[in-house]
RNA sequence: AGACGCGUAGCUCAGGGGUAGAGCGCCACGUUGACAUCGUGGAGGUCGGCGGUUCGAAACCGCCCGCGUCUACCA
């Protein structure tokens, strides 16, 4: 093994050759039970996020831990083509040299995109090798693939004929900027500081006026009604009469409607069926004319009055605003907050538009997909999750599903010469299966469907279905999916839905919400606030000048550059330095904690490097000093059997934490084990095994094999989490076969040694009193000392005498001797449980120091026998508590009780000052 | 307006009816033959507030305060 570990050489060493020897690959073992996850697919021409890294090693965690268990596993891999967001970035690139898609024309233009694909969309599964994602690559898919659009077109056609698909005209989310429909879950609504504008509405032949308000006024030249409640009695006279619209002198009636609050601004409300939500159920209750008033990229059109045409929406909004304060008819403006409707991709202001679309009657599928996580076949972990989605699915709306775009699924319909659909897979299909003649003319639909209808169909669209494939029979339903909370609508409830539809099944058991990551402030990371962490910087490490370029590239405006630049300088000095993905795998693992979000915190990260650096540094300990073991006898140390015993505790917890998706307490498990007890503590005890020319050839191979035993274990335990070091170090400890295949650690209960366990916490507690004493007197660690000791019973005595070897290294001892009874000469005393330790002071010890220590320590006994005998003296306590804490107390008492008359005894024995 | 979550050490977070935990940071000491990406010792918290249940509450319940997210919205 190399001197220094060096994660980010290993960690490219290992990939290639796992992915070449096909260790991705299920093992087709059909007696073995099944584990499958598909991958949420990411955009193929996107780039790996912070959340990718995280849902992607988790998932990679429980690959890796149930193929090491034998099971037969596959982790389905692919990507999306994801019609919007992909259509933007090829239209962004052509926009850079001056072309539009129209210049193009449709089949250049998605051939272009074809090309922009196959350009760039490796580079996300590169990045997923990187991770070390063990996904099964030979069974890559892509939403258009051939047999993933077929299977698009099978469910869109036997949804049309079930009469589960329909196409109507009604108002849509019309995103006015990409120039297509989008569906309810597409519409971000974000509070803004607007204005309440009061209009000034003329009654017709009367003096009266009616004052509506409204937050969009320019909606002002489609409005076809005023609504007053049926009940309001400063408008009963009113009702069905008539307003003379300003601007437009349209005279619209004035109708009741108990949709209005009476209490809200003046009672009164301007209705616009062809633009607002409300105003249409109203204007369908009440028969009202819809008068479309804008042009598809949201101008003034030729509804309105002449001299608002071709105005842009907000512009017309100011010039109507003059215009009625020309005419004295404004009344008032508040300022009001209210919620603007965004395009969650394009980020412009959404319009309530009336259009033709393609609709799926959603609720016949909710349904059964309600059952199906009530009656617990699949289950969210956390489950607060289900209430999200009960909530969501019990109030689901008709679901938007085509989109005027180019790049994605063509819907499979056809309309002859009067516009009458057609719905089958082909233009042959829909003539032979509506029986048309050829002289009919037919064209295709040029509408795309939405992104989400074929990510729907990702679970059994990619093993094959409508095929009765041996993947389907095998791996579906597939085991966990592992998501985040922000697509649970937009793809977790409708693969359920379409699963439950085609297959009868759902399609995962498990959901697993992942939280969010943030920033350390705890703030979205997004490239407009700068503050995105790409995980490759993390792994390699970045400069301070490359990561503000990258920050800031595309940054337009100054003071935000600024901001970001400032930001960055101050939280990164010195850049990025290189952590290895293990490190950061693990820190995901670390940070995975159910129900919250996580705040990334670069400390971890650090921490969980060096922690790769603890885990090489004592596999080479073990390497160096395991050389020439050998087949002949072993006898086993004490510390070896606490080890062994420790180690079973240990796979038990992993198993256990892992089996309940708590990565976050797994990784905890192996930190504390590998650091704490075996770096910390038996690597040490074995030292002196090891070193001592005294100790038998049968210890020091006893001693060898667990050492080497225990690594072992801990690199295959370790393994799912930090795939690359643990494998590199297998090389040198287990055998020439790949750790990824090896057998995932099971408890030995044989190996379970209670009595090791403690005779091993009594020689800990001797030898922390005794560096307490030394850290506090300031003795240094390589003087040597004398203990004294007393009070220790037979068994401990007995435990002591034939592990002084320990003491002596650990505690850097010289003699070691036993008081029986006797005085012991003036000395800093410690206490392990009832033992009493002295370290003579012979000139050594500031007796200053250790009065004040002594009292600290005497001090907190002190409370503690005070607390211990408040609640004994409580009779409710000691009639109502269970006996076995009572007696817990007690022993408390007893135990705090006679140390602190030994302490108290021990600072009367120390010389005066 | 509803729903969900969060508030524990300076920071990031575990925990959970029976003596408050980890990592990082901090202080002191230390280059002892795996590791200074380290070792040893130490300091630091009335677990957001107020009530209630209980022998016992940081944990369970109620209310309040603060923060966050989602859903639905009054034009």
């Amino acid at each position: 093994m190399d001197d220094t570990y060096n994660p980010l050489e290993i960690e490219k060493k290992w990939y290639p050759i796992w992915e070449q020897k096909g260790y991705f690959k299920a093992s087709g073992d059909a007696a073995a039970p099944s584990y499958s996850i598909v991958i949420p697919p990411p955009n193929v021409t996107g780039r790996l996020h912070m959340g990718h890294g995280f849902q992607h090693t988790l998932m990679d965690v429980l690959i890796r831990y149930h193929r090491m268990q034998g099971d037969n596993t596959l982790w389905q891999v692919g990507t999306d083509h994801a019609g919007i967001s992909t259509q933007m970035v090829v239209e962004r690139l052509l926009a850079s040299d001056n072309i539009s898609r129209h210049d193009l024309g449709r089949q250049k233009f998605v051939e272009r995109v074809w090309d922009w694909k196959e350009e760039s969309g490796g580079h996300i599964t590169e990045q997923m090798r990187r991770l070390g994602n063990s996904t099964d690559w030979e069974r890559e898919r892509f939403t258009m693939d051939a047999d993933l659009t077929d299977a698009v077109s099978k469910v869109f056609i036997q949804l049309y004929d079930e009469g589960l698909i329909y196409r109507g005209k009604r108002l849509v989310n019309w995103d006015p900027v990409l120039l297509t429909a989008i569906s309810d879950v597409e519409v971000l609504n974000e509070e803004t500081d607007g204005f309440l504008w009061h209009l000034r509405y003329p009654v017709k032949n009367s003096d009266e006026v009616l004052i509506v308000a409204t937050t969009r006024p320019e909606t002002m030249l489609g409005d076809t009604a005023v609504a007053v409640h049926p009940d309001d009695e400063r408008y009963q006279h009113l009702i069905g009469q008539h307003i003379v619209l300003p601007l437009t002198e349209r005279e619209i009636p004035i109708i009741a409607d108990d949709y209005v609050d009476q209490e809200f601004g003046t009672g009164c409300v301007k209705i616009t069926p062809a633009h607002d939500f409300n105003d249409y159920e109203m204007g369908q209750r009440h028969q009202l004319e819809m008068i479309n008033i804008l042009t598809p990229d949201a101008k003034i059109n030729e509804n309105a009055p002449v001299k608002y045409q071709g105005m842009d929406r907000f512009d017309a909004r100011k010039q109507i605003i003059i215009d009625f304060e020309t005419a004295g008819l404004l009344d008032k403006i508040e300022p009001h907050k209210l919620k603007v409707p965004i395009g969650d991709r394009g980020g412009a202001v959404i319009e309530p538009y009336l259009t033709d679309q393609w609709y799926v009657d959603i609720k016949p599928l909710a349904g059964p997909a309600i059952e199906a996580v009530e009656q617990g076949k699949v289950r969210f972990i956390p489950d607060n999750w289900s209430k999200t989605y009960f909530q969501w699915m019990n109030n689901i709306q008709d679901w938007c599903i085509s989109r005027q775009l180019w790049w994605g699924h063509r819907i499979p319909a056809w309309y002859d010469d009067q516009g009458k659909v057609y719905v089958a897979d082909s233009e042959q299909a829909v003539r032979e299966k509506y029986d048309l003649a050829a002289s009919v003319n037919l064209h295709q639909e040029t509408d795309v469907l939405d992104t989400w209808f074929s990510a729907g169909l990702w679970p059994f669209s990619t093993m094959g279905w409508p095929e009765n494939t041996d993947e389907l029979k095998q791996f579906y339903p597939t085991s966990t999916l592992i998501t985040g909370f922000d697509i649970i609508f937009f793809w977790v409830a409708r693969m359920i839905m379409f699963g439950l539809k085609f297959t009868g099944e759902v399609p995962f058991k498990d959901v697993y919400i992942t939280g969010l990551i943030r920033d350390e402030h705890g703030q979205k990371m997004s490239k407009t606030k700068g503050n995105v962490l790409d995980p490759i910087d993390l792994v390699d490490g970045i400069s301070l000048d490359d990561l503000v370029e990258k920050r800031t590239y595309g940054l337009m405006q100054t003071h935000v550059k600024d901001k970001v630049i400032a930001d960055t300088k101050k939280q990164f000095p010195d850049g990025i330095g290189v952590h290895g993905m293990d490190a950061l795998r693990f820190t995901y693992c670390s940070l995975a904690s159910t129900g919250r979000d996580i705040r990334f915190d670069l400390g971890r990260l650090e921490g969980y490097r060096n922690f790769g650096n603890k885990i090489w540094n004592a596999s080479k300990f073990v390497l160096m000093n395991t050389e020439e073991l050998t087949d002949g006898q072993q006898c086993l140390s004490l510390a070896d059997q606490w080890i062994l015993s420790r180690l079973q505790n240990t796979i038990t917890e992993v198993r256990k934490q892992l089996d309940q998706y708590r990565f976050d307490l797994a990784s905890q498990a192996l930190y504390e084990f590998i650091w704490n007890e075996y770096c910390d503590w038996y690597l040490e005890l074995c030292k002196p095994i090891l070193y001592n020319d005294a100790v038998s050839a049968a210890e020091k191979n006893g001693t060898g094999h667990t050492l080497r035993a225990v690594l072992n274990t801990i690199l295959r335990l370790l393994h799912p989490l930090m795939p690359f070091i643990t494998e590199e170090i297998w090389q040198e400890v287990g055998t020439s076969d790949s750790i990824m295949v090896q057998a995932y650690p099971v408890t030995d209960e044989n190996l379970i040694n209670e009595n090791a366990v403690q005779a091993i916490h009594l020689i800990q507690k001797i030898i922390l009193g005794i560096r307490n004493i030394r850290g506090e007197m300031n003795i240094p660690p390589s003087k040597p000392l004398s203990l004294y000791l007393d009070q220790a019973n037979e068994e401990q005595k007995n435990i002591i005498q034939h592990n002084e070897n320990f003491l002596k290294a650990l505690a850097k001892l010289g003699d070691i001797v036993w008081l029986d009874g006797e005085k012991a000469p003036a000395s800093a005393t410690a206490l392990a449980g009832n033992i009493e330790l002295f370290i003579p002071l012979a000139g050594l010890i500031d007796v200053a120091a250790e009065t004040e220590r002594l009292e600290r320590e005497i001090g907190k006994l002190n409370k503690e026998v005070l607390k211990s005998q408040q609640k004994l003296g409580n009779e409710s306590y000691t009639a109502k508590a269970p006996p076995a804490v009572v007696e817990k107390e007690r022993q408390r008492l007893t135990e705090s009780e006679s140390a602190l008359e030994k302490l108290t005894e021990q600072l009367k024995n120390l010389p005066s000052a």
